[in-house]
DNA sequence: TTTCAATTTAGACGTATTCTAAATTCAGAA
DNA sequence: TTCTGAATTTAGAATACGTCTAAATTGAAA
């Protein structure tokens, strides 16, 4: 399954003996809509729109429960962390101007030759990072 | 030039009308020698053997001088933040045991092919972070 | 409806980094 | 060599991001 879906939560959190909250299906509802790869503050503040009072601990607790559920995934951008409801296998690029994330579909990149890096490590994957500007940031220059 | 060297720091440092201090040398020799991609905390600690006073600021203060200059590159190990002494083009592996990031030439990655991205952005230049088990820690297993 | 474990909350805490203002020091000029 | 002023350093305060805690709340099974 590639992309987050609320029925999946639901199903998941149900079969593990947990319970699913108000809090947790707006962001769930937030991330799966979202093409932006929030930050937690970012989903924090979304949330906040329909339940203003919820609190970082929520917001981080779910993150990491779907994290740790394989549900959505961390992309670093620099030192900021964000959170990317694709999971399937795909590369990123980051707009210099903007610093908007997008996926980019694996196809999309041909495959790289990793015969013989030095040490001999065993490779389990690699992720590429395209640094460049967007369409849109060109077009406003 | 490829990897940071104390001479060249010299030389801009004064040609920028700014000034050379202990300190300053000893983060950039430490930096020179190491090959471990530190930490800012690292590079305290290290500095700090030689002159104990040495604060944070001091070193931050460097090290985004250094950067800013581009002697340095920043590197993200998740959401770490790195020092790499090394500028020329290259990338990196990265130990999923001991967190270990090592250099990759740029030519142990066949280039990529990056024609037409969705949103037909300008592309600079990409990053390669590919990840698995060094050859050490093979070996400790 | 009752019950209880899971969850939420506010705020304290920890770590990484930047900021501040006062004291110090480098390096050019006299 | 000494003087001078701007650059630098320092300790500690401030900020940012994320985690932890303990008390109050709540979902959902019986």
């Amino acid at each position: 399954m590639a992309r987050l879906q609320a029925q999946t939560v639901e199903t998941m959190v149900t079969s593990y003996g947990l319970k699913m909250t108000p809090q947790r299906r707006a962001i769930v509802d937030f991330l799966q809509t979202s093409h932006h790869h929030p930050t937690a503050d970012e989903v924090l503040t979304a949330v906040n729109e329909k339940f203003p009072m919820t609190s970082r601990a929520t917001v981080y607790n779910t993150l990491n429960w779907l994290k740790g559920s394989g549900l959505i995934r961390e992309v670093f951008e620099g030192a900021v962390v964000r959170y990317d409801p694709n999971v399937s296998d795909h590369h990123h690029f980051i707009c210099r101007v903007c610093s908007k994330v997008e996926d980019i579909d694996c196809d999309a990149i041909g495959s790289l030759q990793l015969c013989s890096l030095p040490g001999n490590p065993k490779i389990e994957n690699y992720q590429v990072i395209v640094r460049g500007v967007c369409g849109d940031c060109q077009r406003q220059k």
